[in-house]
RNA sequence: GGCGCUAUGGUGCAACGGUUAGCACGCGGCCCUUUCAAGGCUGAAAUACGGGUUCGAUUCCCGUUAGCGCUACCA
């Protein structure tokens, strides 16, 4: 059957904070896939962990999925509503002798400090010098309880945890499709707890349950999981399953090359989708942080990283979150694609800071795509378009001080925007060309230079000294808001 | 402490035994120019260190160092 070969991956983000890049850039490596092989991407809420998990996240990640273009054919799946599959799956691995009932208090195997117990240390210093490489895990001592024993605590009613029999001696392997093959010593992999004294699961046991109830075929997930991988397969094997294909993805560090956290600045994909960062454009960041394609390119639309995806591109080094390039795929984004796939965008911009008219988008839907393909060579992130572009959709914007003291200097500025206001009040047939050719007019017959008028001109009707080509803002403005807004700054500069 | 992973300019990636070590971001300069961007050209900037293997190492092996991860009844 050509389906089962399909592959079935997963994204099982944990509830515990919103989705941040790391996450992102995980679940944007398994769309990929899905989306490369035609496979098949399933959601699942890992919110086994009662004491942090907290609901009201969820929502907030399925939006930032969303907006991120990762879309799942399968779930969202909760394993807190999955409990039953989990203490099943302990019970038979405990009944066929791969667990073993643990009734130590949880307290003394929390404990702070990570040095193996001393008299552990000791005993293995003195004799066999001889020994295995690998150190000599720390059992717990339920593990050889004798029948009695364990029928005493029982008795009593002590809670119960099962843990995993870890073999002693031995090696686990398995294939990972970034690290390659992998050869763990038994003797290095503790006694993990499978099931919480509480019944509820551990990850370690809740993962690969619902990896082999869900069929996945491929595990996609960051490098902090290699570690644990070993577990897994052990639990698959007392399972009786086969584990599946492992891609370990390295991780992604801040500028100090520390795990990402708040302190890094912005983190969560949420915040860079409210900066006004595009969706395709962080798509395209992301993707190539871990990933590239063995040559050199760089920019590349979504239907070309699908294409190309493959997890044999996927390195092996820890990168380091860089903003500044983040900003350059954001301009490119807001600049290179048609018009119309940015017209919704800034759209949204406008009405997010009230600047929307509705008007723009029926009868003069043409304007607004030709003010927006005017702007948008100068801008960096959506904000701009409500920010120094503000003056093309509203009266109300006020003028920079940076711009009036470097433009509006010269004392000859009011004289000379009052003549160029009566050469444009004058022109019947407002366009590019007629504008040029009257400011030029005034410029040569008052004995300036067009430069300085175009500049002071500039800042009279959008207020900055930032702005696309004057004759052109002009023509986007209208007539009237142009010729409105010049008399504006003669009362401003008359007040002065 | 133990176990593991990683190591190319400031950053992200190429070069998978033989290249003047390439591209992009960022930074500097020049061009363009009506401000600011964009664009074009251009400059500075890297194989962590030490041993091997080889005719030849960025590339393979060992060690050191550094960073990161795991070492929880977190995920």
């Amino acid at each position: 059957m050509s389906s089962a070969q399909k592959p079935r991956v997963r994204f099982a983000p944990s509830p515990t904070g919103y989705l941040h890049v790391g996450g992102a850039r995980t679940a944007l490596f398994n769309w990929l896939f899905a989306k490369h092989e035609g496979g098949t991407l399933i959601l699942r809420v890992e919110d086994t962990d009662v004491e942090r998990n907290k609901p009201e996240l969820v929502d907030g990640i399925l939006v930032a999925l969303k907006w991120l273009g990762v879309e799942w054919d399968e779930g969202p799946f909760f394993q807190s509503q999955r409990g039953e599959m989990y203490r099943a799956a302990a019970e038979k691995i405990f009944a066929s002798g791969f667990g073993y009932a643990c009734y130590c208090k949880p307290a003394a195997y929390a404990g702070g400090d990570y040095s193996a117990p001393k008299d552990e240390v000791e005993s293995s210093s003195e004799g066999d010098d001889e020994g295995p490489k690998s150190a000599k895990m720390a059992a717990c001592p339920c593990r050889d309880m004798s029948a009695d024993e364990l029928a005493a605590k029982q008795k009593e009613g002590v809670p119960r945890a099962i843990r995993f029999k870890t073999p002693r001696t031995g090696v686990t392997t398995f294939e990972d499709a970034v690290f390659g093959h992998r050869d763990v010593q038994n003797a290095d992999i503790e006694d993990f707890v499978l099931l919480r004294s509480s019944g509820v699961p551990t990850y370690q046991l809740s993962v690969v349950v619902d990896d082999i109830d869900m069929r996945i075929s491929h595990i996609i997930r960051g490098a902090d999981h290699l570690s644990n991988t070993p577990k897994q397969v052990l639990i698959y094997r007392a399972l009786g399953a086969e584990p599946p294909i492992f891609a370990h993805v390295p991780l992604i560090l801040g500028a100090d090359r520390t795990r990402l956290s708040k302190r890094h600045g912005a983190t969560s994909v949420g915040s860079y989708a409210d900066e006004g960062f595009l969706p395709e454009a962080f798509r395209n960041f992301l993707a190539l942080l871990g990933w590239s394609t063995g040559d050199d390119s760089e920019f590349m639309r979504t239907p070309e990283l699908i294409e190309r995806f493959s997890l044999s591109g996927v390195s092996r080094t820890n990168a380091i979150f860089d903003r500044a390039k983040l900003e350059w795929y954001n301009t490119q984004y807001l600049q290179k694609p048609p018009v119309e796939e940015i017209v919704p965008f800034v759209e949204a911009e406008l009405k997010k800071a009230g600047l929307w008219q509705d008007a723009w988008g029926t009868s003069e839907h043409a304007w607004f795509a030709k003010t927006v393909d005017l702007i948008r060579p100068r801008t960096r992130l959506l904000g701009d378009f409500a920010g120094w572009a503000r003056a093309f959709f509203t009266d109300d914007f006020s003028y920079d001080q940076e711009a009036v003291d470097k433009f509006w200097k010269d004392e000859k500025i009011p004289g000379l925007l009052a003549k160029l206001t009566d050469a444009l009040a004058a022109i019947p047939d407002w366009n590019h060309d007629a504008c040029d050719a009257a400011l030029r007019g005034v410029a040569a017959a008052e004995g300036v230079k067009a430069g300085v008028l175009i500049n002071a001109t500039r800042v009279a009707i959008v207020g900055r000294a930032v702005a696309p080509p004057l004759f052109d803002t002009m023509v986007a403005l209208s007539k009237d808001r142009v010729v409105g807004r010049l008399r504006r700054a003669a009362a401003f500069l008359a007040a002065r």
